[in-house]
DNA sequence: CATGAATGAGGCTTCATTCAT
DNA sequence: GATGAATGAAGCCTCATTCAT
């Protein structure tokens, strides 16, 4: 790996990106195998075929390591949650006669993104233990919640003893909802399944919640 | 070989069992704080106000100390799901028009011991990594998938393609299901609130799942 | 274990005497088992019925109760080859024609111990890694040697080199003949096996010794 | 992956080895001064002059380490020792009259091996306790017992009690001789010296041995 | 006297991280 | 830029010894 500049343009940066993916890639592999904790820097450095002092130039430690590979799903993620719930927000209200419509298009959204990041989703939110990701699947399920609450409760305006009980099962379900997506992805990797699955996933939820309101 | 005192005051009793169960609780807290690989016994002892090495007299090694805590509530949940399955078996099939009454007889088991044993059902279910109870949530979902095999595949009369999509959605339902289940007892410490909410989680599925099947 | 005296005679010294007795009962056989170092005190309280803390009030710590175990052999041993030495000394000079008669002499001493202390003696020779014994194999081996040195430079009035070579050849036999010592112990437990095997033993370096001799 | 530079003079490679070659010195006295289960891999450390981790950067544990210690000199010893039985079965019979003479043979090969690895035979045949090569003693002398029986039992047509007398003896003899030569190997490192007492054990044997057949 | 719970130092081993080369 | 040897703290566990009871 000679530093050779032509033209005044380094390819340098190309070979170090080179060796920057490849440790990302080992890394999001060793990861999903054994966990943020548990993953080892030196098998990482063995896969991506490099020393493992080496590591160290491209980032400053495992945490730094573990945050490049899964903050920019982490964003997106959390980007697209907030757009559903705006979205919401300025629809007011959802037509709780067909929310599927209203589902449907989060599947153009977030269904995408599970699709593509499978794996660092995965590892966002069950291999994360030991990192400052840790909590992140908190947030998210609170994220979905305040969305699922705007479902249940959409003037605000009961008493306060029902408020609590839709509340709490706003969190309840988009707990469940985001464990659902856990366990698909976990268990299968191509994506037209996932897709199908998470499809089924929010159509039985949809129809619970429909049949739920009309109590 | 405990020391007992006639008048049925004895310190020393009382004294062991305090740090036993100081250990116990302790070692609840970390290892639903970190799982079973990443719990740390320093640390355990640490907040049990003991020395590291002083655990080893209550338990023989971290395994032990584990199995101690989670044994118990591991073996009434096997039991019940199995009380539960032999139960559908006997019956033949469910009435698809009204599982909820079915899955009803459920709270009166399963939601007990959920009331119960909160923490440790949590630790087992998803925090067992590197222990021998690992592999237990996936057969607690085999199972809870067999029951809901009956509900969507009653005849088993089905084209293949058909047949591995629904055994797919039993379970991804399964695994939801007992993931939701292990949210709520996250969440809630109030046995009432917990048999609300597994109440409307139930009624959400079977809403869905009654929907679902007259697709 | 209570304390009563009777007519001033204190029982308790004979209750003690129990205890002290199983502890080096249960010692014996541990140290045979598993050599100084790696005996643990647990296992000699746990044999001998009593508790970890009480063996310290009959023995100063593992070296004291090691040392009580085996000083007594390790006396009576040395003794008897200081013994043996004397009165060879007196003697002046052995009867080249007939070794076997004065190490016939040995047997009736060093081998009534070898018999009497069979398990002492192999833990002495053996198994003290670790404890202040540790040296003594040597030390009796150097003792042996000056015996034989005896046979073989009966005047001192040799030449140099013929003399550290005859000094060499004392010491190699002295060591061989305690190990062979100890692998008789180590291999035979009865008695007249044992007797047997070292008469066998110095027949044999008897006659090999008279016919370096005649050289 | 070793560096090597071209012209042949690679500092790393000479580093390296140093501190490898530190370690097994180190090693060698420990486990010599200890034996294998007593020997404490901090001091190892201490004493090559490196930290405890670092020696699993080039051993992957204790007992690998022991390993690399020994089995060169194991192998060599059982395949000398196996060449001699062979040798011995060949020819039948030993000649009675001069079983010197056989015995001769073994110097040119065991002894040699004696004079080479004179501290890793030692450790071998007495300090290997706890490691897997423990038993390694104890069949070296069945083997040495066989070719001995062979000179006691040539026939094997004697009466059951005389048998296992000779039996006893042969196997008492073949330890002894293997520990004789232990002995001279741990007192001696000048090959002269060895060579020659191993010879004067070995006339001692004989002729002790010759002395006891004419019985 | 006896108990046995507790300590503390040490056992072997792993691993993220640093640094001289 | 890259190397990989070295560090040091932490992992689980054992055990001789002490001490409050």
């Amino acid at each position: 790996m000679k530093k050779t500049k032509v033209n005044g343009c380094s390819l340098m940066q190309y070979l170090k990106d080179d060796v920057k993916n490849s440790i990302l890639q080992a890394a999001l592999s060793e990861f999903k195998r054994h966990g943020y904790s548990n993953a080892s820097m030196r098998q990482i450095a063995n896969s991506a075929g490099i020393t493992t002092g080496n590591i160290y130039r491209y980032f400053k430690n495992k945490e730094d390591l573990f945050h490049e590979l899964i903050h920019p799903v982490y964003e997106k993620f959390v980007q697209y949650m907030i757009e559903i719930k705006d979205d919401l927000d300025d629809n007011c209200a959802i037509d709780t006669n067909n929310p599927l419509d209203y589902l449907r298009k989060v599947e153009s959204t977030i269904v995408e993104l599970f699709k593509e990041s499978n794996v660092e989703l995965r590892i966002l939110l069950n291999l994360s233990n030991g990192s400052s990701y840790e909590p992140v699947k908190q947030e998210l399920i609170q994220l979905a919640a305040l969305i699922l609450e705007q479902v249940f409760i959409p003037g605000g305006d009961q008493q306060d003893k029902a408020m609590i009980e839709k509340y709490n099962l706003a969190h309840m379900l988009a707990g469940t909802l985001i464990e659902g997506a856990c366990i698909i992805l976990r268990d299968h990797e191509d994506g037209e399944t996932v897709r199908q699955l998470v499809d089924e996933l929010m159509r039985v939820y949809c129809a619970g919640i429909i049949s739920r309101l009309k109590i």
